[in-house]
DNA sequence: TCTGGGGTCCTAGGACCC
DNA sequence: TCTGGGGTCCTAGGACCC
């Protein structure tokens, strides 16, 4: 039996979910993003008053964008600011994540109704194995497609575009070729003309440092890909990334749709209004750097995982991006724990450049159900053994923003 | 007034252990 | 005073994806 592997992509999925929302901005230029409140006022006559991006100040980026906006040259990573020079007048709307994981969750929901074998790829995306969907071999599964396409309509209205092909490297680069609303049926004899005529870029796992090398090397389709010599890619990529770059291009993929995974790490990041430095803005530097660890034991505790690895993230106004880690002495996931570590990832870091955003990072996971030794809010940062540290376990009164030379208070 | 937030995976060097 | 090989953990950075 040959596998049957989809790929169903949401289209402008968070606009979407809007645009059910809001179905006056239907047909309108539209972006989600930006952060700073962009939220509709209901006026008194009933109407609503929209933000337009000629009005927004800040450092956003575009989450999506409405296919009218696209038009206008807007697309998502694009800093809001430079979308509103090409698109004055397009509608500015804020993200609402919570909104978006219901419809995330009833647009899967829905499809596990046909075909049971899915895979996770985000709120907007999933694979779907179709290989033993009944009478999904005799048609390549066309009518399978077609009614995974149905079933999400009726669930959240919402249209979406599906890629049907022998593996998920594939069908992720069939679902984007007729969107918005596609349905793609490839085999693997339709490769050389269909895929090969694509740029490289368009193969999932050749972003943007790889496709300007690639482009050096003056290699610029899938299809001069696959024409390059292995031993040559592999010289200039390396032997792993070499080596899968030349079967990715001659649309080689085995790796199976997986159903669960558990997750490696979780973290909260935030990016300043302005730029901070750790002398003049301390003590706001701390508020945040203590809420991040109070929001992130928070996460823990609610998806009921506890963390070895502590780590810290900032990026600094030139972009730059600094990472400290700290494995303790056993898993926490106690606030006040997690702030003692990332204050000490922070003494290792230069804090003479202004600071654009902070963040914090749990790693080395193992879930609270899994832990076989009892959990201890005292895990140290010293290896072991511990000493025991008697406070209570209080997300309050935490410790400063440490700095080098600062013994904090 | 360019450039968010949440992830995964890979590489690579040094420590440390057998 | 010459010279191992593996294996695993820890840490830092980077590419890439949604």
């Amino acid at each position: 039996m040959r596998r049957l592997i989809a790929h169903l992509d949401m289209d402008a999925f968070y606009a979407s979910v809007e645009l059910l929302r809001y179905p006056d901005l239907k047909g309108q230029p539209v972006i989600i993003g930006g952060g700073r409140d962009s939220t509709p006022r209901q006026m008194p006559d009933g109407t609503r008053r929209y933000a337009r991006l000629r009005d927004y100040a800040g450092r956003g980026v575009i989450t999506t964008a409405t296919y009218e906006a696209r038009a206008l040259g807007a697309h998502s990573g694009m800093g809001v600011m430079k979308a509103a020079q090409l698109a004055p007048d397009a509608i500015l709307l804020p993200i609402d994540f919570d909104e978006y994981r219901k419809y995330s969750r009833l647009f899967k929901a829905a499809v596990r109704q046909v075909a049971p074998l899915v895979e996770d790829r985000g709120v907007d995306e999933i694979y779907i194995d179709l290989t033993d969907i009944p009478g999904a071999q005799d048609d390549a599964g066309l009518d399978a497609a077609r009614r995974l396409k149905q079933a999400v309509r009726d669930a959240t209205g919402l249209s979406c575009s599906i890629g049907v092909t022998p593996n998920k490297l594939l069908s992720k680069i069939c679902s984007d070729l007729e969107k918005p609303n596609g349905l793609t049926l490839l085999a693997e004899e339709d490769i050389p003309t269909r895929i090969w005529p694509l740029p490289a870029k368009k193969i999932n796992g050749i972003g943007p440092k790889a496709t300007e090398k690639l482009a050096g090397l003056n290699i610029h389709t899938i299809g001069e890909l696959a024409a390059a010599d292995p031993a040559f890619l592999i010289t200039h990529f390396g032997k792993s990334y070499g080596a899968w770059m030349h079967e990715a291009s001659h649309g080689r993929d085995e790796r199976a749709v997986v159903t669960y995974s558990e997750p490696k790490s979780i973290s909260r990041e935030t990016t300043f209004d302005r730029d901070l430095h750790a002398v003049r803005d301390r003590s706001t530097l701390t508020g945040i750097f203590t809420e991040l660890c109070i929001e992130l034991a928070g996460d823990l505790a609610r998806k009921g995982y506890a963390s070895k690895t502590i780590g810290i993230k900032l990026r600094f106004d030139d972009f730059k991006i600094v990472t400290r880690d700290l494995t303790l002495s056993a898993h926490t996931m106690d606030a006040r724990t997690i702030r003692r570590a990332a204050g000490e990832c922070l003494k290792r870091v230069d804090l003479s450049r202004r600071l654009r955003l902070l963040g914090v990072r749990a790693g080395t996971l193992a879930k609270l159900s899994d832990l076989v030794a009892p959990l201890s809010p005292y895990a140290t940062a010293e290896p072991a053994p511990p000493p025991v540290v008697r406070e209570p376990p209080s997300p309050h009164g935490l410790p400063l923003f440490d700095l080098p030379g600062d013994s904090g208070s």
